[in-house]
RNA sequence: GGUCGGGUAGCUCAGCUGGAUAGAGCAACAGCCUUCUAAGCUGUGGGUCAUGGGUUCGAAUCCCAUCUCGAUCACCA
């Protein structure tokens, strides 16, 4: 039972006594008490003017005097307006204090047995390039979303889907037949997946050079020139190739596609970011297509006079969809039928969740319907977390015209600004240089993490490199910098021979900033389930950075290791060490790791 | 054009299940280290919450309209 909770119910016990009405629950407002008042919770008085049949003031007053009889939580209240502050007794927040103290897992539910289990998919990279930007945000809240959901006592099992076939990855594959004289990720030192990059990127290049070729030479329009150059039909016949098999386009598709799991394996592993089932498209798109041809039959779909298959869908106020070409081939969604179908075979899945971009919001509103229509009977609850784009100072990121920001390097800097801050700062002397480096990628891969998912992840957001390399006010190091310092103080206490005690006695004293500081911790509970309730990251990172300002604040005034009061001085030290221990927790929601020092 | 999502301080963002005087950070300016980590703390300036109407005791928050930005509506993925 929370604080909240109780209190609501003694309000409306006294209500019901003062006016003789029963009242909902939801007409019981709580808020935290604004800083500028004296108070803990504020109870709204509006909603019961019309029962009470008098002013706000008296209202509040009335309530307020029965609340403090009939509840000892209350010790005293003020009233302004129609607010009703209420100041919650001492004891309750030592005893709130103890309770955090002696959970380890405080904030998180136990996963069991009985728990649904929910499915996530996230990252779904294509294996023609390396990861950029925009996939770092989408690892970023794939992975934490999956944190977030086994705190609140799911079972989660995260998948990736890998869009390991089609044209795209001809392309690199065509490039580096015809330019690459036989490069290898070893004969070059390049990380696989920038080499094949490299290749995807040399295939646009030379496809633009015979495109306008085409144009000038021949006089064609540059859509007919587009569709007829040389280096595109190879593509193509490639594609066709790779699926009748032939040996040595697959062959070759098996080698660049090894080099590339080998450049984003090593990428994932720096993210921090990992999987639980990994499907490929290559495996599941034949499933989909099985999967399509049954829908046809069952009268789900239907064939137009070319031969392609297409999903009506005006019934549901959304256009045609196509799912087989008029060739037989399939399209994207094609693969996710499949995909889905044998995720659902293999887990006794309860939710699946597809960390996609917004961009595909229209995709996964079809999906959803035709799953449904297929007979999956989770298909039309599936969840689309649709997050936004980064977008750059300068726009967009476009691959094309060479504003991609590159997941590898963005580590590199960010790392690597860490160390020079931390050098510059001097705090790490006397560390060895493996401390030195581990804090420095604790302290980069945090900035960067928690840049990229305190802002809601519904809404676009803008990228700045200067900005996101910033190390103070409201960053990742801001929260590292006060878990460390906290960290500090206990070592020095545990040097000192201080002996912490496991609870304290409840009725201590303890002054304003102090209870406003458990009252923080109190909240971390119900902000996680929030954020699972709502799939936000972004609510776990506000609410760490405001215990945290709240906490330095608590830091600069009271002191700590020099309270006499031996009493006093375990409180503070109970009260800091719970503090640091939910900052390590709400930053594992996230999949920051916080430093010991720094 | 249809559908969906945005518009809050110079910049980046909170606040949006309606509640007190709309909050942070950055940037600017002014203070605080012989004292537990100054990657910190304190203060100053900065707002027609896109606009107009409506509902309400009360609207940044809910409803309608308008303006504006973006995404999407491919035999692309």
């Amino acid at each position: 039972m929370t604080l909240e909770n109780t209190l609501t119910q003694s309000i409306r016990k006294v209500i019901e006594n003062l006016y003789g009405q029963s009242i909902d629950e939801k007409l019981v407002q709580l808020q935290a008490t604004r800083k500028e008042f004296e108070g803990d919770l504020t109870l709204v008085v509006f909603p019961f003017l019309k029962i009470s049949k008098k002013n706000p003031e008296l209202t509040a007053q009335e309530i307020g005097d029965a609340l403090q009889k009939e509840e000892s939580l209350v010790s005293k209240f003020n009233v302004i307006k129609g607010f009703l502050n209420l100041s919650i007794s001492k004891n309750h927040w030592i005893d709130t204090l103890n309770v955090i103290v002696a959970d380890d897992q405080y904030g998180t539910v136990e996963v069991t047995e009985q728990s649904p289990l929910y499915m996530v998919e996230y990252s779904s990279p294509n294996t023609n390039k390396p990861l950029h930007l925009g996939h770092i945000r989408n690892n970023l809240l794939g992975f934490s979303l999956c944190q977030i959901l086994k705190a609140n006592g799911y079972k989660v099992v995260k998948t990736n889907i890998v869009n390991d076939r089609g044209i795209h990855i001809c392309k690199s594959m065509l490039a580096w037949k015809l330019f690459g004289n036989g490069e290898t990720p070893e004969s070059s030192g390049k990380k696989g997946d920038h080499l094949v990059g490299d290749y995807y990127v040399r295939f646009d290049k030379e496809y633009k050079v015979q495109v306008k070729e085409l144009m000038e030479k021949k006089g064609l329009s540059e859509e007919e020139a587009k569709k007829q150059a040389p280096l595109l039909l190879e593509a193509q016949t490639m594609l066709k190739k790779w699926e009748d098999g032939d040996p040595e386009v697959v062959a070759l598709w098996e080698k660049m596609n090894s080099w590339v799991y080998a450049g984003f394996d090593q990428t994932y592993k720096r993210l921090g970011v990992s999987f639980d089932k990994i499907y490929y498209e290559s495996q599941t798109y034949l499933d989909g297509k099985a999967k399509v041809m049954e829908g046809l039959e069952k009268g789900a779909f239907y064939r137009r006079e070319d031969g392609s298959v297409w999903a009506d869908l005006t019934q549901n106020g959304l256009d045609e969809k196509l799912l087989l070409r008029t060739d037989g081939t399939s399209v994207y969604m094609t693969q996710d039928i499949g995909t889905a179908q044998q995720r659902f075979k293999e887990y006794n899945i309860d939710k699946m969740i597809y960390v996609v971009g917004n961009e595909q919001n229209y995709h996964f509103q079809v999906l959803s319907i035709v799953l449904d229509r297929l007979g999956f009977s989770w298909g039309k609850d599936l969840v689309h977390f649709s997050y936004g784009m980064v977008e750059l100072p300068e726009g967009k990121m476009k691959s094309r015209e060479g504003t991609v920001v590159d997941a590898d390097d963005l580590m590199d800097e960010m790392v690597s600004t860490a160390r020079e801050t931390s050098d510059e700062l001097g705090k790490l002397e006397g560390c060895t240089e493996e401390e030195i480096a581990n804090i420095a990628r604790i302290c980069g891969l945090g900035a960067l993490k928690y840049f990229m998912l305190k802002v809601d992840p519904r809404k676009n957001m803008m990228f700045n490199p200067k900005e996101s390399i910033d190390f103070n006010g409201n960053t990742g190091p801001f929260i590292h910098y006060t878990h460390a310092r906290i960290r500090s103080l206990l070592r020095k206490a545990a040097e000192a021979g201080f002996q912490l005690p496991s609870s304290l006695p409840v009725d201590m004293e303890v002054s304003e900033k102090e209870s406003n500081l458990i009252q923080n911790l109190a909240n971390f509970p119900s902000v996680v389930r929030q954020a699972g309730a709502e799939y936000s990251p972004a609510l776990v990172a506000n609410y760490a950075y405001e215990l945290v300002k709240e906490y330095n604040q608590f830091y600069h005034d009271f002191s700590i290791l020099k309270e006499e009061d031996e009493q006093k001085k375990a409180f503070r030290l109970l009260l800091s060490q719970s503090v640091a221990k939910v900052i390590k927790t709400a930053m594992g929601l996230l999949g920051i790791e916080v430093p010991e020092r720094m």
